[in-house]
Parts: structure tokens; sequence; C-alpha cells
DNA sequence: GGCTGAAAACCGGCAAGATTGTTTGTTATT
DNA sequence: AATAACAAACAATCTTGCCGGTTTTCAGCC
């Protein structure tokens, strides 16, 4: 992985789970909390923000509730840092999906699709989700998801463009080519049990196929804001 | 609204509230009845599945909790209830709105994704992607909820396509259209608050530009299901 | 280098509150 | 008289946060 990918994970990484842990004692507590995360992610994939208890994530960490409250001392706090991991883990899941694309042979645009389409199948955004969800009917949760997850999109949209230089010269298109391939690919992902595997497939390659439209200048995008249109 | 959005919607309404109550029980247990699943709709709405508590609900129809377990034994009776209903009312809904777009002057394309999108913003269809989201973790509540939400999708592919005939001599490109709008819209019904007030408006401007292109013919649709297709 | 008090990691138990389902009772309808 | 609509109280369970106690590590001092 390159420098600048480096710095821009850097820049997503969990505050408490950084330092190089000098002492045997932030090296053990770090270790911990990071087995604490892993568990609260599977716990929030398997069974939903609405199921996960301390208990079960304690459970599948392998740590009695009393030393997970040590780290975390409350619930808030430990999902506070559930959503920071999983923000940093995300990212780190596209850049690597990323730099292995840029390794192969990149074969028009479905690549590119495919390779978003895989990170969404991560439990990491099965987390992801859950927690976006539920973050619109918990104004607690909203208030520490929404600019941690504002602050994702930002730096996801600055670093693809990384990864596909060919749209340097049409910021408009790629913006929305970005906020097109979440919005449908997210979409598709709410109704995987709903809708035909042959569906997802069609779906996915119509998505990929207009975005390649789009970088062609075959398509021409709708006006830019204008504030009254309805 | 003709009769055969009534037959349309006959098949989808909830058994026990379509019997045109004869004695004043049965018309009082409807209404009762009613009353609960709309309360438990809001609940859904604004506290999200996983925060929707019998009492809750109990409270804001104005009834007691006693009175409402003797309407809905358990919860999982309420749920499976409230997921018809929701269901039913979806429909009835979208059916209104395509209704008024027939009377209207039905512009262009983007007409119908409007309508489209503010069914989205319904609470009933809060509620329904709180069961949906739910139900991706929740297999007791899967087992009730993917039955329903699937038949719904076939009355509403059925549905659709009489409020649009343009589309009868495209079948395949139809539906590929409707689960695109599906996708593309409830992605970015989840993103509300993470994205800006203006990325909504283009990329709902873009949805409808492409379908419309897709009518048009302009568009070369992705092969049918190859099943071994990445 | 070894000792000692402080602090950290960790565990088990406890109480308060919330949620669900049952049960018993009252009023109104059939 | 039987049944339905409704209400209120109850027990059982679950979840959370807090507290006491144990073992291990750290830092200062002889």
């Amino acid at each position: 992985m390159d420098e600048i990918s480096i710095r821009v994970l850097a820049q997503l990484e969990p505050e408490n789970l950084v330092s190089e842990g000098q002492s045997w004692q932030q090296r053990k507590s770090i270790q911990t909390r990071v087995t604490i995360l892993d568990a609260a992610v599977d716990c929030l994939q398997t069974h939903g923000y609405g199921r996960t208890t301390t208990q079960l994530i304690a459970e599948k960490a392998g740590i009695s509730r009393g030393a997970m409250l040590h780290h975390y001392a409350t619930k808030q706090d430990l999902i506070a840092a559930v959503i920071d991991y999983t923000v940093y883990k995300r990212m780190e899941l596209f850049l690597h999906g990323v730099r292995a694309l840029k390794d192969s042979d990149r074969i028009a645009e479905m690549a590119g699709i495919e390779i978003f389409w895989e990170s969404l199948l991560t439990r990491e955004f099965g987390a992801y989700l859950e927690l976006a969800v539920a973050a619109r009917t918990d104004p607690e949760l909203a208030e520490i998801f929404l600019p941690k997850a504002r602050r994702y999109d930002q730096t996801e949209l600055a670093e693809v463009i990384r990864a596909f230089p060919e749209w340097a010269n049409l910021p408009e298109a790629y913006a929305l080519a970005m906020d097109y391939c979440n919005a449908a690919l997210q979409g598709l992902l709410i109704n995987r049990e709903i809708w035909s595997e042959g569906s997802h497939r069609v779906l996915r390659r119509f998505v990929g196929q207009t975005i390649a439209m789009m970088l062609a200048g075959d398509l021409t995008l709708p006006q830019a804001v204008s504030s009254k249109a309805g």
C-alpha cells in the first residue's frame, strides 16, 4: 500500500488503537480492545443493532462483562468506538480491493463495480449498515454516527479518484457516480433476500454500464443544483 | 380508483381487517386493530424496530396493554399483522400517487420518479424499511417478512406497468427499471442524512434520465442471466 | 538488583429498570 | 348464560451499570 493510502487511513484511524504500545499494559489493552471491537462487529452483523447486548459481545470476545466495562465504561462508549473501528476497517478493505484491482487486468468498468459490491458484503459493512439504519431513529446514536459517516464519505470520495484517475477531468460526473454507485448497490444489498439472484447480476451490470457511459461522456448529466428543482 | 387497482389491493389486503363488520363487536374490533397497527407503524418509523415495545404501541394507540394483547396475543402476532398492514398501505399509497399522476400532465419521466420517491418518504415505508432491515438479522422475522415482501414486489411489478403502458413491449427492460428504481432510491433514502440535499436531487434526476433512455432504447441492456457471469 | 505502594487488567455478583406474557377481574354485547 | 372488549396487576426474564475483590504490571526507592 502506497504512502498516500496510508496517510488516508491514518486520517480515519481510531485514536485509542493507534499508539504502538511501549509498555506491556498498553499493548495488552489495545489487543483486548480490538478483540472486543471485532466481537461487536460480529454481533452487529449477525444479530443486528437492536439485539446486540454487552453480554453477547463479551461472550464472543471471550472475556467477562466486567473486563469489558473496564475498557468501555458504557455501551455508548463502546458503540462510539465501534463506529470508528468500522469506518476505518471499511476504508482499509476498500483500499485493499482497489490495490488488487490496480495490479490486475482491470477489465473495463465491471471490475470496479464488483470490488465495490464485494466491499459491501463484508461483515464490517454489515455492521456499518446496521449502525446507519439505527441512527435514523436513534438521535443519540445519530449524534455520534453522522459526523463520522460524513467524514468517511469525504475520505472515500477523495481516495477512490486516485484509483480511477481517468475521472480527474470530470469532477461533477465523478461525485455523481460515487453517490450513484453507493445508492444503487446499498439498495440492492437491502433487497438481497427479496429479489432473485438473476436480478442482482443484471442490476450490477447495468450500473457498471451507465457509469462507463458517464465516463465516456455518452450521458448528459443532470443540471447541477437548481434550488427549486423538484 | 379503477376496479383493477381495487382487485390488486384486495390481493394484499390484511385478512382480519377486510370483513365489513356486521356486528358491533366486529366493527369495534377492526377499528381497534387498525388503531393499534397505525400506532405500531408510527413507533417503527419513529423509534425503529429495536426500540418498538408493546408498551409504547399501546400508549400511542391510547389503550391498555391488556387490551392490545387481547387482539394480538404475542408481539410476533402483532408484527406479522403490521407487515401485512404496511405492505397493503404502501401499495395503496403508491396506487394513489400513480392515479394522481395519470390525471396530471405527466411531464416526461421525472414525474414517475418523484412519485416513487415520495412514496418512500411516507411513514408506511419507513416502517417497512425498518422491518426489512431487521429481517436481515432476525430469522424469525425473516420467516414471516420475506414471503410477504416478495409477494408485494410481484404485485408492484404487475401493477406499475399498468400505469406506464409504454413499457409493455419491453418486459426485460421494465423489470430491470423497477429493480433499478427501487435500489437507487432506497439506497438514497438510507444515506439521506449523510449526503447533501443537492446530491439527492442530482441523483434522482439522473435515475429518471437513465430510465427514460432505457425506454427510448438508447441504452443497451445487460445480457440476461448468464449463470456464470461475475 | 530487589522491595513496596499504586495502578491497571480482569472477574463475579448485585440491584434497578425495562419488557414480555399470563392471569384475574369488570363491563358490554350476543 | 356465554362470549368479547378492555383493564390492571403479577411473575419471569433480560439488560445495564456499579461495586468489591484478585492478580498482574508499573514506577519509585532502598
